[in-house]
DNA sequence: CTGAAAGCGCTTACAG
DNA sequence: CTGAAAGCGCTTACAG
């Protein structure tokens, strides 16, 4: 029942040429001068018998192969991984590379690398240094986004300065006492850490209270409760920075649900700015992170390590973030 | 410079002991009493050396692999798609299974195995059923949700039965002039054509006259002058069914500058039930599909495939989508 | 219990 | 211009 594999064997045989050739047309391999009439028995034999050659074959013979692999993290992945991957997948895909993606699934590099030979890995923020050196140690290159902005990987989204920025903002705002509304879902953890760290900077250096840290889910009645939580207190919180665009959603619900109203009683500031960001009303004020440039610098990146004869100039390294000020705070 | 790969050879060497040997105890291989004391020589020397076999060669000569590919369409990926790949990966993990993705990136099929290997295929929208039997023809199994609806595919995502469902619910809340918010991401557009038709049947069956459809940016000022459209006519549009959550909250920014509320002058309804339809207000109509479900069917058809002997029922054919009534209709 | 050998399907020197 | 042969790194009958 199941058809054995056609191979370049059955091609050369169907077109009475040798393996080699049918490989020379196929590859258009330089530097062999096949007739157009040899040429033309080759590929209409292949065609005929739809042959598809042995990825693994080839792979195996060719010693690489030209897939890279992008290892997502186990973290939500949201607009800003998917861009980072688009990206990246467009800037390398003229030269010839095929991108396939992996999330990490808790598995370390080398498990990965059981099940599939890629020419470079382009890590978002799932590997540790240690783990990438090991790769590169294999002949793997391994570029990479440091997602909590710790070192080691070539390009950085550095978390501290989103909640930097966010707490910035609302501090000259003149809100003195702030709040940090975190994601409930777990994945989140690695990225919440850098963020948070960023805004009790933002707090100590202006002489502010660090900030109230509250979970908030995605659901309007358990953000309500956590809005409570940060008001019914002496010190009452003014302005939230929330982990991302749907966490400061939440909060506004919340704030909604208890007749408090953005920016008058709380300012809100999210991450993300997702396209619903200027949808909503009160339209959202959010750290935009361009995450379309990552995936592009990363690409140069892997095209640098990959074909240096490119002379492609050493990429940032670091993702630009700014803040689109709207109508929360 | 570039450190020559460590085979299984090289563990062979430094055990001791024979090629076969090392891949007996790596393997686990049953049928082969290893002495305790050999087993233990090879798994040091492969530390040692931190041999990690070459997946190419490992293909080859097994002549499948563990890799099962998913083929994402080339439409916008959103948290359906997401939610289909997450659970179809969970689904099949447990049973030695790994998934890697693709973009289809205008690629045919052929052209896709060109660089992977894998031992099935789950299609997510991206190939026609013609292309499928081909590759089903090369001996890879694939299973596939038709986006559209299509046939072919061993799921269906019913496009045409969420339109529907949009417009009749508009219809029953009273409203008789109905339009359609079709996104303008030309991604969107295989998506959109199955869907507007419903709302075309729906609109049909209740004697009323064809949607009106207008492309909606996700920008409320152009979302804005689309809504004015549908509203300086004759017969002004009271209804909206809209291609997602996303256009739905555009639709419902334009109305805000127009100075129209929802439900009252226009009902609007959405599709995805992402997080955040619950938490704007006035909270979000939308018709939620169980995308979950869709990727867990989707993976108990690649077992069923893979390993029949597990003796998995047939799973469903057609995603579940209903609607979740919230405040803007 | 262990080893030598074949072969998966390809590409690429090498010989003609 | 074309073909025979080696070898990429594995696994698996097969022989001992």
């Amino acid at each position: 029942m199941s058809t054995p594999r056609v191979t370049s064997r059955d091609v050369a045989r169907r077109a009475g040429v040798s393996q080699s050739t049918v490989s020379y047309v196929l590859n258009d391999t330089p530097g062999q001068a096949i007739s157009a009439e040899t040429r033309a028995r080759v590929l209409d034999a292949a065609a005929e018998l739809a042959y598809t050659p042995s990825a693994a074959a080839r792979a195996l013979r060719a010693g690489r192969t030209d897939t890279v692999l992008v290892v997502l993290a186990d973290i939500p992945v949201g607009d800003t991984a998917l861009a980072i991957v688009g990206a990246l997948s467009r800037t390398i895909r003229p030269h010839g590379y095929t991108t396939v993606y992996q999330r990490r699934d808790g598995r370390d590099l080398r498990t990965v690398l059981r099940s599939v030979t890629p020419v470079a890995i382009a890590d978002v923020g799932a590997f540790s240094p240690d783990e990438i050196a090991a790769a590169v140690e294999r002949n793997v290159p391994v570029v990479g986004v440091s997602l909590d902005g710790v070192d080691g990987h070539v390009m950085r989204i550095p978390q501290d300065e989103i909640g930097r920025m966010q707490a910035e903002h609302l501090i000259a705002r003149g809100r003195r006492r702030l709040a940090y509304a975190a994601s409930d879902d777990p994945d989140a953890h690695d990225l919440t850490a850098g963020r948070i760290e960023g805004v009790r900077a933002a707090c100590a250096r202006h002489g502010l209270p660090a900030p109230v840290v509250v979970e908030t889910p995605l659901y309007a009645d358990a953000a309500a409760r956590a809005v409570d939580r940060l008001r019914n207190r002496a010190d009452p919180v003014t302005g939230v920075c929330a982990f991302d665009d749907e966490v400061a959603l939440a909060v506004l619900a919340g704030m909604r649900l208890g007749g408090l109203s953005a920016p008058a009683d709380v300012a809100v500031v999210g991450v993300d700015d997702v396209p619903l960001a200027r949808l909503v009303s009160p339209a959202l004020t959010t750290v935009h992170v361009r995450s379309d440039d990552v995936g592009a610098a990363l690409g140069r990146h892997v095209l640098r390590r990959l074909k240096p004869e490119l002379g492609i100039a050493e990429p940032d390294d670091q993702a630009t973030v700014h803040l689109v000020v709207r109508e929360t705070t």
